[in-house]
DNA sequence: CTAGTTGCAAAGAGTTTGCATGGCG
DNA sequence: CGCCATGCAAACTCTTTGCAACTAG
């Protein structure tokens, strides 16, 4: 039977404030301290590891830095619509919407396959960063 | 300019001929040693890094292993649909319909950012994998 | 008191970098 | 011959593990 301890439930708490971002355990391990809880980090990784296992936390693996994790809605808010991370400048945007709600419905009906949405990102440029490209003769300037 | 080498030709010949597999970087090296090619693994790394610079072959960075490495098809033919990647399996599919097609003009457009399809992978479960992990009881079967 | 929890330090895995040597052009 | 490429080993980053001290129940 697992132990209420300070520890997790500071662990906790600033998953629970941070519900709409996605953290590194780094990051994590940053606000607790700046929030004057100590947590070691390996605690921080221990709990992590063991609230993905619960399903209580979501974690994502994109690119080539550290994974994020991001408490689980109940209704599961974030699969409920899709991540675009802007390869230059790293932002990462929560795109919601009917059309992108469809999508996955359409790729499970038509494609046979389930889209799983925590692990899916759609990479490109963000709109400010595609403003600096423009000119750069690169062909990585949509057609349309 | 960069230079000819038996090193670059022995990782493209690889990597062209296992274009229907994803591979690690390791997987990659050991292939080159089991074909008799001396190739430091710092030098597949290099080389991968650069392909993928040019966008001639795609980097996959799912899951909590290493990142997996594929030649992306010639030019823009795979920038003008997506692919889903089956993370049970690996198997790679090249999903094009016209729902896709107004996908990227979608998110242009509402939402200011520029899908680079090159780069960009739809995670989940294909058909066979998804019957098979039926009745799990995880959470993650799709709520439609 | 007992078993789960913590955290430092060390180990690990995957990847990158420093630097002297090698080879293409 | 000049410059890029190579490769060994060491450095690095992120994460996990060993183990003794700690603490909730």
């Amino acid at each position: 039977m697992p132990y209420k301890t300070r520890q997790s439930a500071s662990i906790e708490r600033l998953l629970s404030e941070n519900r709409d971002r996605h953290l590194t355990a780094e990051t994590l391990y940053r606000l607790l301290q700046d929030a004057g809880e100590r947590v070691g980090q390996t605690t921080v990784y221990r709990h992590l590891e063991k609230l993905c296992a619960e399903g209580r936390v979501r974690k994502y693996t994109l690119g080539d830095a550290g994974a994020c994790y991001q408490l689980a809605e109940d209704g599961g808010a974030c699969r409920a619509h899709y991540h675009l991370k802007c390869t230059r400048c790293g932002k990462l945007i929560h795109a919601r919407c009917d059309f992108l709600d469809r999508l996955s419905g359409h790729i499970f009906a038509e494609h046979g396959f389930a889209v799983d949405g925590s692990k899916t990102v759609l990479y490109g440029l963000c709109k400010d960063c595609r403003e600096r490209e423009e000119g750069d003769g690169c062909s990585s300037t949509p057609t349309k």
